[in-house]
DNA sequence: GTATGGATGTTCT
DNA sequence: GAACATCCATACT
């Protein structure tokens, strides 16, 4: 068991692109009444200021709240009417960017990640995809302003173990600014989303 | 292995 | 009323 603590904020960088590439290899640790989740975040997207697939893009609304606190914080919203995604809140307060946290890679509590999965314990069924992740972790609106650098239900710790190669990509899923290589992920990690072309590129 | 389409509900126009 | 940072089942090669 390791003894996880949270990351101080001064210890993320305060631009959006560069803690998208930042959070590759630390930990999410999610403590729930039914035991501690852990995961190392392998894949991330940025969606930094002034871009048009931003939430943010078009100014502060309630839903967006979150992402114009200070870096560091979550930002949870559901995606498709289907599934929750977990964001971190990037650059200083009052400007609105973040970072989607899109797959990550069981090292606690897997077994209470496979039973909110329904029983899929497959590595591609079980942490790969933003929606997949946070029903892994019991992530909801819930958390949704909760501060990822303070100890809690929800926080960023330091990375585990070494990080690997990390990869860029184009972003998966947009259909606005759908060419800035703002997808970071860990080269070669069994737990990523999206296709073997994209986890290959550049 | 890849491709396609439906379910879903909140948000903002 | 349209858009949507997804997931899953199904159908195909």
């Amino acid at each position: 068991m390791t003894d996880w603590r949270p990351i101080a904020r001064a210890a993320l960088p305060a631009d959006t692109v560069t803690l998208a590439r930042a959070l590759i290899g630390m930990a999410v640790v999610r403590d729930t009444p039914e035991g501690r989740a852990v995961v190392r975040i392998v894949e991330t997207e940025a969606y930094p200021l002034n871009d048009p697939a931003s939430h943010a893009f078009r100014g502060l609304t309630p839903r967006t709240r979150p992402m114009f606190l200070d870096r560091g914080h979550a930002y949870v919203y559901l995606g498709y009417g289907t599934s929750w995604l977990l964001n971190v809140s990037s650059e200083v307060e009052g400007v609105g960017a973040g970072v989607l946290i899109r797959a990550g890679e069981p090292v606690e509590g897997a077994h209470l990640m496979v039973d909110r999965r329904g029983g899929r314990s497959r590595p591609a069924e079980l942490t790969a995809g933003p929606g997949r992740l946070c029903q892994a972790l019991a992530v909801d609106r819930s958390l949704d302003g909760a501060d990822l650098c303070a100890p809690g239900p929800l926080f960023l710790a330091t990375p585990p173990r070494p990080v690997g190669e990390i990869g860029a990509s184009v972003r998966i899923g947009l259909t606005k600014a759908v060419e800035q290589p703002w997808r970071f992920f860990e080269r070669d990690n069994p737990y990523l989303s999206g296709s073997r072309r994209l986890n290959q590129r550049l």
